[in-house]
RNA sequence: CGGGGCGUAGCGCAGCCUGGUAGCGCAUCUGCUUUGGGAGCAGAGGGUCGCUGGUUCAAAUCCAGUCGCCCCGACCA
């Protein structure tokens, strides 16, 4: 049997957190078996588990964008050069990270073709020819693909070159119906990242400098992770009417004049997951919200001689009866129970059923939690209901933990001097005045690293605060932080 | 693009300073015993030491170059 001793050894596989939290962001990551280090920089491959983790995560948001009204669709990979050059803003933001194709086979391309960093420039050449009237509005439209864009820095999952994720897009007919298509895809994100991931989110809109290219205005959910930065974790933006100007979106509209559509797009990607592992995960490993877990609940037989063919046919029998979760039955008997204890929490499962003899003897089964490591003994006939009841628990638990975490690193503050000593020790958002000039955000950035996250949907009135750089009267109060 | 680190068995590493039979742990395979928090014993298999060149009787080790990766900073989901 393994003593206090040689389960130390076994954590000091995962760096601590508190050592170095980005190689224990790493560690979890590659011994969880979610994804792994490829021989082509900043691609991974994204293993079975960390895979079944953002079905997951796709499903519970899939599950949202269709409700909300949106299909499914699927656009080129590849975008002529001449398609992507037209919108200046939006080529020039996306230039040095953009890939190219210049060789089909051996021959040499009459046209570049970039392999797309976003859709907006070759969905909306095909928008154009699908609209003709405002009785073709609006369109509605997502997008699950792969993009590409060319990183100097990466990181697994949090910045890859190439990542999964969902774009939509979509046109209306006036810019007001756009704006509350921006505002509701934002909702969307932010209930769909507190509910399904427990993740909790300020949502506000971003300063000019942070807006996407060729954007009007970008909205964001921004969430803080447990080393105290930030992660912009989806953008919805309203495009206004500049890339249906490019591309000739146009309508005719009840009034018999030709109007161009007002668009917009919103996006979350695979980095999605490196927000979940970096919201919950402690020393031992991962700590996932049962909604999205892959295993919602792991069986681990406890052997003694001649007892194994009893145990598994009882672990068959309970499994059965919690068919409709997403359990796993470790019936391996390469592996000890405690060698399964340490695996199984290390990859997050939420709950650790145990079936024993002496558990068969009294028609029990013991749970034991991820999130507190609680043991709970629970008589066979009331297991379903007992693992629904805790699933939903450690659900609202985790999100509990995540927002007391974000409330406790969530500092008020107009005051420059305390601001910069914020940052350095306690970390996490700082909530200060801002004037809105560019200059002032410029000189934060540079002096600190903290950029402004978001001006907050709620709470951003101003109540007397002022500008942390300048001290002049602020209209708003913003988000600082340094973020990913 | 700057700064640091690393390329030796599937994984993690030692060996390099001071050149001389390529090692350790884990994993794998075989057998037996085990199993309520990473089991034990016995045996076995597995390597162009990132690549190229140089020095040398002899290079994982010294020298030059080169490629790649990771981490930390400036730009971005």
């Amino acid at each position: 049997m393994a003593r206090k001793g040689e389960e130390k050894e076994f954590v000091k596989e995962l760096t601590p957190k508190n050592v170095d939290f980005s190689q224990w962001y790493v560690d979890v990551i590659r011994k969880t078996d979610m994804a792994d280090y490829t021989t082509l920089k900043g691609c991974m491959v994204i293993k079975p588990y960390g895979y079944a983790l953002w079905e997951n995560i796709r499903d519970q948001l899939d599950m949202r964008i269709k409700a909300t009204g949106h299909k499914n669709a699927y656009f080129p990979l590849f975008v002529p050069e001449s398609l992507l050059t037209l919108e200046a803003e939006h080529v020039e933001g996306f230039a040095p990270e953009v890939a190219w194709v210049t060789h089909g086979g051996n021959e040499p391309l009459e046209e570049r073709l970039a392999i797309r960093p976003t859709s907006e420039a070759i969905i909306c050449s095909i928008y154009a020819k699908w609209v003709q009237s405002y009785r073709d509005l609006p369109i509605l439209i997502n997008q699950w693909a792969n993009v590409v864009r060319w990183e100097k820095v990466t990181r697994l999952f949090l910045r890859t070159t190439e990542f999964l994720w969902q774009e939509g897009h979509t046109c209306h007919r006036t810019l007001e119906e756009a704006q509350a298509e921006t505002e509701k895809m934002l909702g969307v994100y932010k209930e769909f990242a507190e509910n399904a991931l427990a993740m909790p989110v300020i949502h506000g809109e971003k300063t000019d400098s942070e807006k996407f290219a060729g954007a009007q205005k970008t909205y964001t959910i921004e969430a803080l992770m447990a080393d105290g930065k930030a992660l912009q974790a989806g953008t919805s933006h309203n495009l206004g009417q500049h890339f249906a100007k490019v591309f000739g979106i146009k309508f005719l509209d009840e009034d018999q004049s030709e109007k161009y559509v007002w668009q917009t797009s919103w996006g979350v990607s695979t980095r999605l997951v490196g927000g979940v592992v970096m919201t919950h995960g402690d020393d031992s490993g991962l700590m996932l919200p049962p909604v999205i877990a892959p295993i919602q609940a792991v069986f681990v037989p406890i052997y003694f001689s001649s007892s194994l063919e009893a145990v598994n046919d009882k672990i068959r029998e309970l499994g059965e009866k919690l068919s409709r979760f997403r359990v796993e039955l470790d019936l391996r008997e390469t592996q000890t129970a405690g060698w399964k204890f340490n695996e199984w929490e290390m990859k997050g499962v939420p709950l650790r059923i145990e079936v024993g003899p002496k558990d068969i003897q009294k028609k029990q089964a013991v749970i034991v939690r991820r999130d507190t490591r609680e043991k709970i003994f629970v008589p066979e006939e009331q297991l379903a209901e007992k693992v629904e009841l805790l699933l939903k628990e450690i659900q609202h638990n985790l999100y509990n933990r995540a927002l007391a975490f974000r409330n406790e690193h969530t500092t008020r503050t107009d005051n420059y001097e305390e601001f910069k000593d914020v940052l350095e020790n306690k970390k996490g958002f700082i909530i200060s005045g801002w004037c809105g000039s560019p200059a002032c955000e410029q000189k934060v950035k540079e002096e600190t690293k903290a950029t402004i996250r978001c001006i907050p949907m709620e709470g951003r009135e101003p109540e007397g605060a002022v500008c942390v750089a300048c001290g002049k009267p602020a209209p708003s109060k913003v988000y600082f932080a340094r973020s990913y």
